[in-house]
DNA sequence: AAGCGAACCTGGCTGC
DNA sequence: TGCAGCCAGGTTCGCT
């Protein structure tokens, strides 16, 4: 499920079941994901207090009380859930997603307020990593990590020198993670409509406001800031019966104007274009070739 | 060296 | 009903 706003979605629900907890006991039901596991995984992880829980990117970032910190990327297909054994009425408590085969669930966190925390992932192109804290930054996985577009770097002008010269179309320079981090697939085709501008244009045309006059480059910073804000408020988009952390249901693809809308009507007011979709880089664009140009 | 397509893996849906 | 083919929210590798 994860783009942005999903993985900030799963951060938000497991947060008070995890964080300021020990783990108690972790399963790791096989050897790898993506990746191998790290060395004694789960020895490294019990006992020890998870302190905070945070996101980078579409990373999820642990803290845990001895230096190191629990990386999680959910891939394409993983996601988590969360059994309570403790008070079933307390407020945020929900029920268990019962959706999913029990046969992709592939590392539980018991932790010591008798949450259960389940890792499901059937295609397995997620991943876990331990790396100490002081090595984070300098890490290989975050090192060439571009800016937060929620954070206060992102703007026309900084959107205007990273994809200065590219010839590559807009489309990719926005899935390239290591220019702005944490959109995918469907919130580059949302940004892009919002802004106007077609996923086909060359990267390097975009340009950052002059004086008063705002260039294409600032309006695109405000779409996707706009699309990711909205996102996460809506708690993520839910594709294909994707479920948040608790159960609940994100409700944002309710409300994407081009993705996988093909052959519908453009939304923008008073156009009369239809929705198409194309391929670029072997992933789906949605667009409307009317009033994206 | 940037910019593509293919690969990783499983499941769900479509169409014959 | 069965099965082949295509598609899926991400990332990395290897070939122009």
């Amino acid at each position: 499920m994860p783009e942005l706003p999903e993985v900030e979605t799963v951060r938000r629900g497991l947060e008070p079941f995890m964080a300021g907890h020990i783990f108690t006991k972790v399963e790791q039901r096989r050897p790898n994901l993506r990746f191998p596991f790290p060395e004694g995984f789960v020895a490294r992880l019990e006992g020890r207090r998870l302190t905070a829980l945070g996101r980078r990117a579409k990373y999820l970032v642990g803290d845990l009380d001895d230096g190191t910190v629990l990386v999680m990327h959910l891939g394409m297909s993983g996601s988590f859930r969360i059994d309570y054994d403790g008070d079933a009425s307390a407020p945020g408590v929900f029920h268990h997603d019962r959706s999913k085969s029990a046969a992709h669930d592939h590392v539980v966190f018991q932790m010591s307020n008798g949450a259960r925390v389940t890792y499901n992932d059937p295609r397995r192109f997620g991943f876990m990593d331990l790396i100490a804290r002081s090595d984070l930054s300098s890490h290989a996985l975050f090192r060439d990590i571009g800016v937060e577009p929620l954070g206060n770097e992102l703007d026309g002008k900084l959107i205007a020198a990273a994809f200065a010269g590219k010839k590559a179309p807009l489309k990719a320079a926005l899935l390239d993670q290591t220019l702005i981090a944490g959109l995918g697939n469907i919130y580059v085709c949302e940004a892009l409509h919002r802004a106007g501008l077609s996923p086909r244009r060359a990267a390097g045309t975009l340009a950052a406001r002059k004086g008063l006059m705002l260039g294409k480059a600032d309006l695109l910073a405000g779409t996707i800031r706009e699309v990711l804000q909205e996102a996460v408020a809506a708690g993520g988009s839910s594709l294909r019966d994707h479920r948040q952390a608790d159960g609940t249901l994100g409700y944002f693809q309710h409300s994407f104007r081009v993705y996988d809308r093909e052959g519908e009507a453009c939304p923008t007011p008073a156009c009369m274009g239809v929705i198409q979709r194309l391929v670029q880089s072997g992933r789906s664009t949605f667009f409307c070739k009317v009033c994206q140009r």
